[in-house]
DNA sequence: CTGAAAGCGCTTACAG
DNA sequence: CTGAAAGCGCTTACAG
C-alpha cells in the first residue's frame, strides 16, 4: 500500500505528518507513559504511513542504551554454544534488541584487548559468557572494567558480582546413574572429563553420590580419567573392557566419549546394550545418529540464554541486599536404546524403529526437576 | 600504566592532548592519508595514552558506515552455519567489524518485516545469507528495497545482482563417485537429498557424471530418494540390502544420511567397509565421531565466509561491466575408514587406531581444485 | 499531557 | 597538510 521512499523516514517526519512534537514521537516509539491516546494514536499511524524506525547509532549516541547484546563464546562447532546462540537470539527479537557475536580463543595473548575492543567501540548493554571463556579473569576483568552488565552460563563458580545462569550437573549426573542403576546394573563405570573443566568434577560427584546412595563400591578400576573427546572414549572402553571384572553399564561423562565407548565396544564384538548398557551427557546432535541412539541429558542451552537475554534487557532491579541472581534451570533426561537392564535381550529388533520403552523413573525436585523424554 | 579513567575519552579528549583539531584525530584513526608523520606519531600516542577507541555510534550516525556484518541463517545447530559464522566474526576483526546474527524461520509468515527490522534499526554495511535463506524471494525483496549490500553462500543459483560464494557441489560428488570406482566398486548406490534443496540435485549429477564417465550401468532400484536425515539413511539401507543385487558401496549425499546407512548396515550384520563401503558428504562432527569414520567431503564454509566479508568490507569497485563476483572455492576430500576396496579385509585391526591408509588419488583442477587429506 | 533546547561523538563537506 | 562549522537522528533534562 504505502510504498517505502527511498529516502528513510526520521523522527522529524513522524512528527510532522502526526502534527506532533519529536519529543511526543519518542515517547511514543519507547512506549513510555504520559501521552494522550489520540495522540499516540495518530503517532503510531504517521509512523506505520512511513514505515519509521527509530535508528540503533542515534538512540545509542543520544541514550543510554545501545540494543545491542554480545555473546563471547569459544568453540564455534560446539553444539552447547549454538542452541545458547539460538536462545538468545530468539528472546533478543522479542525484545527489541540484536545479538553481536565474538569468537575468542581462550588462550590468546590479546583477549583483554579483543574484549575490549568490542565493549568500547560496541558498547553493548550486557554480555553473554559461555564456558570456558566465563571462567577467564582475563575476560572478567575486561568486563569489569568497562562495567558492562554480564551474565555467566554455566561457570565453574558462582561469582559475587555477577549473575549466572546453570543447570545442575551433579544431580543430573546423579539422576542417570539411579536410571542405570534402577535397570538392574551395579557394576557400573564411569568416564571422568579432563580435570580442568568444571563440569567433570560435578558430573563425577553426581556418579559417587548415586553409587554410595545404593551402597555400591566404586572400585578404583571403573573410573577412567578422559578428556571429553571421542578417542579417550575408546581408550576407556579398552582399559574398562580388559579387566578382569567388566562392568555391565558406562557413564561417559559427555556424549563424544560415550560414543568412543560404543564404537570401540561394537568393535570388540559388544552388543549394546545387551552386553554394556551406555550413557552420555549433553545431548549432541551426533547422539541421536548412531546406533543404538544415546540416553543421555539435555542440556536447558536455550532456556539459559533466554534468562541471561532476560536479566540483561529487563530493567535491574536492586542487588543491594541479595546479589546478583544465580539461577538453575531445569534439565532433561533423555533416554534411548543405548541402556538397558543388563544382559536384557529385549526390544532389540531388526526394525528400523525400535519400539519405545517406558521411560525410566527419575526423581523430580522443585526448582530443578528434570523432565524424562524419549526421543530419537 | 595508564590506567582507564572511568569516564570513557572522546575524540575531543585526544585533540586536546595532542595538540591538534578533531579532524586531524578523526584522519588518523581512520588512517587517511594526508597527515604530517610527525603529527600522526603525536595523535597515536594520544590515543594509546587515553585508550581511545572511536564509539560506533557516533561514527554510524555522522558516517556512511556501521562497521556491522549482518549473518542471517536458519538452521542454528547445523555445523555449516557453524562454520560459517566462525569464518565471518574472524574477518571481521581483523577488518575493524562486529557480527550481527539473526536466526529467521524460513516459513515465518513476518518474514520480511524481521529482515526489515534489522536492516533498518541497525543499517549494517553488508549481509550474509546461508541457504536456505539466501533462495528466499522475500527475504531477498526486502533486502534489495535497503540497498544493502549482500553476498549469498551456496545459494540454489546466482543471481545477476548479488555477488555469491560456494563450492563445486557436483565436481566433489563426482570425485567421491570416483574415489569408489577406483577403489574398485562398481555396483554403487546413491542416496538423494529433498527435492528442495539445490544440493540435493547437484550431488546427484557428480554421482552420475563419475558413473557415466567409466560406463558403468546406473541402476534405478540403487537410487533412493531421502531427505537428508539419518532415518532417511537407516531407510535407504533397509532399501538397498535388500535388493536381490546389493550395492557394495553407497554414496550418501550428506553425511546424516550416510550415518543412517551405516547404523542399519551394522545392524544388519554388514562388516562396514569390509561389506559395504559408505560414503557422506559434509564432514560434520558426528562424522568422525562413529566406528568406522566417514569418508566424506569438507565444505569450506570458513574461507566462504571469509570470502564474503572481504568482499562486503573492501571498497566495492565498479560491477558495472563484469557484474557481482560469483567465486568457487576449493572443498577438501577426506577420505577414512568407512571406505575400502570391496570385500577388503584389510587394515581393520582392533587397535584403539587403525593404520593410516594411503589416500585415494584424487583429480584435481586449478580454480576449484581438491585437497586430499587424513583424518579421525 | 506536551514541547523547545541542548547535546551525545563522531564524519562530512568546505576553507585555507 | 590542517581546522572550524554543520549536522547525522535520536534522548535527556527541563519547562510549562
Amino acid at each position: 500500500m504505502n510504498k517505502r521512499s527511498t529516502a528513510t523516514a526520521t523522527i522529524h517526519d513522524v512528527a510532522r505528518l502526526a502534527q506532533v512534537s519529536i519529543k511526543t514521537v519518542s515517547r511514543v516509539v519507547n512506549q513510555e507513559p504520559g501521552v494522550r491516546e489520540d495522540t499516540r494514536e495518530a503517532v503510531q499511524r504517521a509512523v506505520a504511513e512511513l514505515n519509521y524506525r527509530p535508528k540503533q547509532s542515534a538512540r545509542s549516541l543520544a541514550g543510554a542504551r545501545s540494543f545491542l547484546i554480545g555473546l563471547l563464546y569459544y568453540d564455534p562447532s560446539a553444539a552447547f554454544v549454538g542452541g545458547v546462540q539460538q536462545g538468545a537470539t530468539l528472546r533478543c527479537r522479542e525484545a527489541g534488541y540484536h545479538l553481536v557475536v565474538e569468537s575468542l580463543h581462550d588462550d590468546a595473548p590479546d583477549l583483554a584487548e579483543q574484549v575490549d575492543r568490542m565493549v568500547w567501540a560496541l558498547r553493548p548493554d550486557g554480555m553473554i559468557l559461555t564456558p570456558p571463556l566465563c571462567d577467564n579473569p582475563q575476560v572478567l576483568a575486561a568486563l569489569r572494567d568497562s562495567a558492562t552488565p554480564c551474565v555467566l552460563i554455566s561457570p565453574a563458580r558462582d561469582l559475587p558480582d555477577m549473575p549466572s545462569v546453570r543447570m545442575d550437573d551433579t544431580r543430573a549426573a546423579e539422576e542417570i546413574t539411579n536410571l542405570l542403576i534402577s535397570l538392574g546394573h551395579r557394576r557400573i563405570a564411569f568416564i571422568q572429563g579432563p580435570k580442568n573443566q568444571a563440569a567433570s568434577g560435578l558430573r563425577y560427584q553426581g556418579y559417587l553420590r548415586a553409587m554410595k546412595a545404593h551402597r555400591l563400591a566404586v572400585d578404583p578400576e571403573m573410573v577412567y580419567r578422559g578428556d571429553f573427546c571421542f578417542d579417550s572414549g575408546v581408550d576407556a572402553a579398552h582399559h574398562l573392557l580388559s579387566r578382569r571384572q567388566r562392568p555391565t553399564a558406562v557413564f561417559a561423562g559427555n556424549d563424544d566419549m560415550a560414543l568412543g565407548v560404543l564404537a570401540a565396544a561394537q568393535r570388540l564384538g559388544q552388543i549394546v546394550p545387551d552386553d554394556l548398557s551406555i550413557a552420555g551427557f549433553d545431548d549432541s546432535a551426533a547422539a541421536s545418529l548412531v546406533w543404538p541412539p544415546l540416553t543421555t541429558v539435555r542440556q536447558p542451552m536455550n532456556e539459559m540464554a533466554h534468562e541471561a537475554v532476560q536479566m540483561l534487557t529487563v530493567s535491574r532491579h536492586d542487588d543491594g541486599e541479595t546479589g546478583p541472581p544465580h539461577r538453575v534451570l531445569p534439565y532433561e533426561l533423555v533416554v534411548r536404546d543405548s541402556t538397558s537392564a543388563p544382559g536384557g535381550k529385549a526390544e532389540l529388533g531388526l526394525a528400523p524403529q525400535a519400539a519405545p520403552r517406558p521411560a525410566a523413573r527419575a526423581a523430580s525436585k522443585a526448582g530443578t526437576k528434570a523432565a524424562v523424554k524419549r526421543a530419537r
